[in-house]
RNA sequence: GGAGAGGUGGCCGAGCGGUUGAAGGCGCACGCUUGGAAAGCGUGUGUAGGUUAACCCCUACCGAGGGUUCGAAUCCCUCCCUCUCCGCCA
């Protein structure tokens, strides 16, 4: 949520930012800042009745405890109430319509990232590795899982509906391996704390994170209950502060999360429907940072080599893209891209993506911090994938295949694996 | 699901119709004391909004939302959450 006094101030400049979004904000802010006006203006109105109220009603006290008459005291009172009433209805009136607006308004882009309408404008930092060659026409995951026994999406279809699996034996191996591999190297090499958060979480919840109001066609509702099955760890993890206030020495707090992961990916009908691509359920490992805002900046740094860590301990090939601002998610105002390389598609696709969301998220979900000596302030919080597994799983299959079908299994990950050295027949 | 108890400031905890934004304690900040530290003593210390150049001032807030009253942390209603006991249950 935005600081309703920055667009006061700064109109312009606020304008300008959110344009970088391609879309138009210009009317809401206009009846943002005219709403305000008119929410001050009432609440003037009535904060000098209740004072004129207050003086009444101590007079009142007195003059009874002195035996006196106190009647057209009380009457005054009885008058000024009614008024107040008005007033009252109108600023809160206000107040929700301001809140409604400022809840459907995105994070304002950091200035440093490149402008640019969609991913075409992205631009690649660095990339990693180095891309591995094959003498052989390497096969697309679903090809080499199916000849392994490692999924049945067939029977999955059967369970559920399209964009599910089913893991099975090696395979179910495998994706346990790397959730407790990523877990393992954030724990104890990257300094996470680890929880394991509930799945479902309340309306508030995605509301602070920004999922809610705008995005709720995106997410799975539960029928009954108002709960909402998370789309990403992040949501619980983040919401676990909120309302909370941090002490300064404890920041940055730093946090990794198993969770699945449920979106139900509406409006994507024709994207990446054969295999582990884009499923309505994933799994993925995330990381979350409350942090000092003079720290956010480089606290996104560190994020990022946190995630990247894994590609590297996996020798997988990747690249490291920052978002332009046309194509960054609604309430981050950086936002850095893993994209790991896929033999068979023959192109980098995402496996994380790193944000700082600066006191976007904290406004929304009032998570403040407290300096030794100062006022309280609003904490900056960061996430990202670090990494998700269904398509780290991808990779891996795709990346190590051998020409007889089977999969080398590289040896940061054997540990986990009874020190198996492939994945064959 | 049934019965009971409770939710007060950064934390603990009093208050149960007017002088309470809220006693007392802890913590924190500053000062005194000390060779230094601890202890001790003193002073200060909630949040949000409005107004202001700033100080001041005003308003609201004792889980949330309503109600009664001239006046509510205190009384009434609804909801949420926590705890205890019973039931059910992985």
């Amino acid at each position: 949520m935005l600081d309703i006094k920055l667009i006061r101030e700064e109109t312009d400049s606020v304008n300008h930012a959110l344009s970088r979004r391609n879309a138009d904000f210009s009317g809401d802010l206009e009846k943002l800042n005219a709403l305000d006006s008119e929410r001050r203006n009432s609440l003037q109105n009535s904060e000098n009745l209740k004072s004129r109220k207050n003086k009444l009603s101590a007079d009142v006290g007195r003059l009874k405890r002195e035996g006196a008459n106190a009647d057209s005291e009380m009457a005054e009172v009885k008058s000024i109430n009614q008024e107040i009433g008005e007033w009252d209805e109108k600023t809160s009136d206000c107040e929700n319509q301001i809140r409604d607006l400022l809840l459907n308004i995105p994070n304002l882009p950091d200035p440093a990232i490149p402008d640019g309408r969609d991913e075409s404008s992205n631009q690649e930092l660095r990339v990693i590795g180095e891309r591995p060659e094959f003498d052989f026409e390497p096969k697309n995951h679903v090809e080499l899982a199916e000849g392994l026994g490692l999924l049945d999406l067939k029977r999955a279809a059967k369970i559920s509906g399209a964009r599910f699996a089913v893991y099975k034996n090696d395979g179910a191996r495998l994706l346990r391996a790397l959730i407790n591999f990523m877990l393992d190297v954030q724990t104890e090499e990257n300094g996470y704390q680890e929880l394991y958060p509930p799945f479902l979480v309340n309306k508030e919840s995605m509301t602070a994170t920004g999922q809610l109001p705008k995005f709720e066609e995106d997410l799975f509702v539960m029928r009954d209950d108002s709960l909402y099955l998370i789309p990403t760890a992040e949501v619980p993890v983040t919401n676990y502060h909120r309302n909370e206030m941090l002490a300064e020495d404890e920041l940055p707090i730093k946090y990794t999360a198993y969770t699945p992961c449920f979106r139900r990916e509406a409006g994507s009908y024709g994207k990446d429907t054969q295999g582990l691509i884009r499923q309505h359920q994933f799994d993925k490992v995330e990381l979350v940072k409350f942090v000092a805002p003079e720290q956010s900046d480089a606290e996104l740094e560190l994020l990022v080599a946190d995630a990247e860590s894994i590609l590297q301990k996996l020798g997988l090939h990747y690249r490291v893209v920052v978002l332009c601002a046309g194509d960054m998610g609604f309430s981050a105002r950086k936002t850095y891209d893993l994209e790991v390389w896929l033999p068979a598609q023959g192109c980098f696709r995402e496996i994380s993506s790193c944000s700082n969301f600066g006191d976007y998220q904290a406004r929304r979900g009032n998570i403040r911090f407290k300096r030794k000596t100062g006022k309280p302030e609003w904490v900056h919080t960061l996430n990202g994938s670090g990494l998700a597994a269904g398509r780290l799983f991808v990779a891996l299959l795709e990346n190590y295949q051998c020409a007889d079908g089977s999969i080398t299994i590289p040896p940061a990950l054997r540990p986990y694996l009874k020190e198996r050295e492939a994945l064959q027949q």
